[in-house]
DNA sequence: ATTAGCACTCTAACACTTAGAGTGCTATTT
DNA sequence: AAATAGCACTCTAAGTGTTAGAGTGCTAAT
């Protein structure tokens, strides 16, 4: 009798077992899955195999006598070494594009979009960052009086994100020594990210020790307000409808404390801000490493970028038995998307 | 026997059906009553008043033998003619006012505390509806060019909100041009609410007839961009966890449909924007006139003023079944504050 | 090493029963 | 005439059995 490798058995059965409660929401049992190997093996093979699965903590029974249920072990088992990505269809690319580029100069609606596009056409709910001020880049500033103590700035970035900001000021300044900084920070800024506009002008100031330095001071006074960068931390949510439709929320219950983790925008940004880091897809799955060590819920985050540069994230909200392939693909491909739409906006 | 006035007996009892059943949620039967009335009517007797409140269509019966729930126009009735308001307990004030006055003058997070503030308070969804840009009186502009074929306008209001817009116009104006066009705005438009400056500036056109004329054309078509007062049309939600506490959405199903209309942005601003128009609060029971007939569901909505001009609404969205008499203060209480606040940030 | 066979377990669904809450009607009281 | 007590009737929700079926785990056979 042939040799069969017990190790990539395993897998595969795993790989079945949870391929198919994705599908159905329902417990897997041994015949089920020998008929998705089209009964090459036999469902007492397959038990034997699950009881080695179980042993390895990659799924579970809910009761003595049911099917199995993967783990968030098993999952992240799978969605690390098993997982295959699915292609999106022709249809669902043409629905996300159809959302998200829309001729509009209207970034608010893009972001709006964008998250209603991830909650289509994954059926889980959808999360858009806005683009960070800080790794913005600099593209234009201009400073005007209000009145007599408040001076407003505005700067334009790279990828056309407009902040504003009002600023109280003791000493009045003219409109000439305002025009002036603002030629000045326009000519010196162009290409520096925001983030570093702060460190930037505080170089300046060291190497230059002549008249210059006073107004070079001014101009590092003026944008070293602290809520210039602030205020940037909006989160466009979609999909708590479409979310209900999970068996798994059956339970009010979980609904729920589902609806009240969407709702944490704190614990949210914080998980968006750091994953953004990080190239490429993010994963969390379950209790593994959550803010929120409550419910069975997985957050699938991206970054996504304005000329090559990361600028903000997308992710995707749903029950752990989620379909990961297809929801990594859609991310991927909406955050390259919301990435140009952003560029040919700036 | 002392007569008794049927009417005012049937809107007592009526009054003490809606009550009871918000408070309970569950059928309210004629024993209930009785000991709301200290027994001082019997049961038999309220059966017989219900048996005429339900021919009226002011109540009905869920099955045969199950108490009494009032329809949507016997709470129509009751808001109408019976509802007593309730006040505000100190603690809800506070934290009312501990989430709405911030010290930050960052609208966005006041707008977003304000929904919570609603959503906590009255245990109900909560909505706000940004400022409406054609409500709100001009305060200042400022034009620049950010490059040869794109000016940016920014736009600043008496209520502190600031608009900006990037336009592309086919002529190149120098700044020094640029700067007249905004020295002459910014003396022209003084206290002219923006939704009028296109006919202000219309009539001013036609009073012209010399040398200023082309000047004034120019300002004109500047601010005639489509798309300046457009996109202020931002809703802040909260509270859609806590819908999910009433018993009503033990069903899935309704709490799926509850969400599919919160989520439902374009009606929800269509009826805010009619609402808004209104003084006082509005009340919009189940079926009764909603875009959407399909489940039970009352939306109580409250517009809030800038210097005693209306400029914006705010939404409590809930079951049929919620404490209107609350609701309803506590809208207007937030309103007020609302304004308040934005009176000092403008 | 794999599989067939079988005893065992657990759930979900259905039928049945029952307690209790509520009604509506009628006769009685005030 | 209006209010009420009394009572038969209705309907639901909860509890109890019962059963079919899906699934397991073990053992013996291949």
């Amino acid at each position: 009798m042939k040799k069969v490798d017990t190790e990539s058995r395993q897998n595969s059965i795993l790989n079945a077992i949870v391929e198919s409660y994705v599908d159905n929401a329902t417990p897997v049992g041994s015949r089920a899955i020998a008929q998705r190997f089209r009964n090459t093996i036999s469902p007492a093979t397959i038990r034997n195999v699950m009881a080695d699965l179980e042993e390895k903590g990659l799924i579970s029974h809910p009761h003595t006598s049911a099917g199995r249920v993967p783990t968030d072990k098993g999952y992240r088992f799978y969605v690390d070494s098993l997982l295959e990505l699915k292609h999106l269809t022709k249809e669902e690319e043409a629905i996300i594009n159809k959302l998200i580029h829309q001729s509009t100069s209207d970034i608010e609606y893009v972001m709006q979009n964008a998250s209603k596009a991830i909650s289509i056409v994954t059926n889980v709910a959808g999360v858009v960052l806005t683009p960070r001020l800080k790794r913005s880049i600099f593209k234009h500033i201009e400073l005007f009086n209000m009145d007599d103590s408040r001076i407003m700035a505005v700067i334009v970035t790279t990828s056309g994100f407009v902040k504003n900001s009002i600023m109280d000021f003791e000493e009045h300044l003219t409109g000439q020594e305002l025009t002036r900084i603002t030629e000045f920070l326009n000519s010196e800024l162009e290409g520096v990210s925001l983030g570093e506009i702060k460190s930037y002008l505080t170089r300046k100031l060291l190497e230059e020790r002549d008249s210059f330095y006073i107004f070079l001071k001014r101009a590092a006074d003026i944008l070293s307000v602290p809520d210039l960068f602030k205020a940037d931390d909006h989160l466009y949510f979609d999909g708590a409808a479409c979310i209900m439709s999970h068996p798994e929320f059956m339970d009010i219950k979980k609904a729920r404390l589902f609806l009240m983790a969407c709702e944490d925008k704190k614990g949210l940004l914080n998980l968006l801000n750091q994953d953004m880091e990080l190239e490429g897809v993010k994963i969390h799955i379950g209790k593994e490493n959550l803010y929120n060590e409550i419910q069975d819920l997985s957050i699938v985050t991206c970054n996504y970028k304005v000329n090559d540069m990361i600028i903000g994230a997308i992710a995707a909200i749903g029950p752990t038995r989620m379909e990961y392939g297809k929801v990594i693909s859609v991310l991927k491909y909406i955050s390259s998307e919301l990435g140009k739409e952003l560029e040919s906006l700036g």
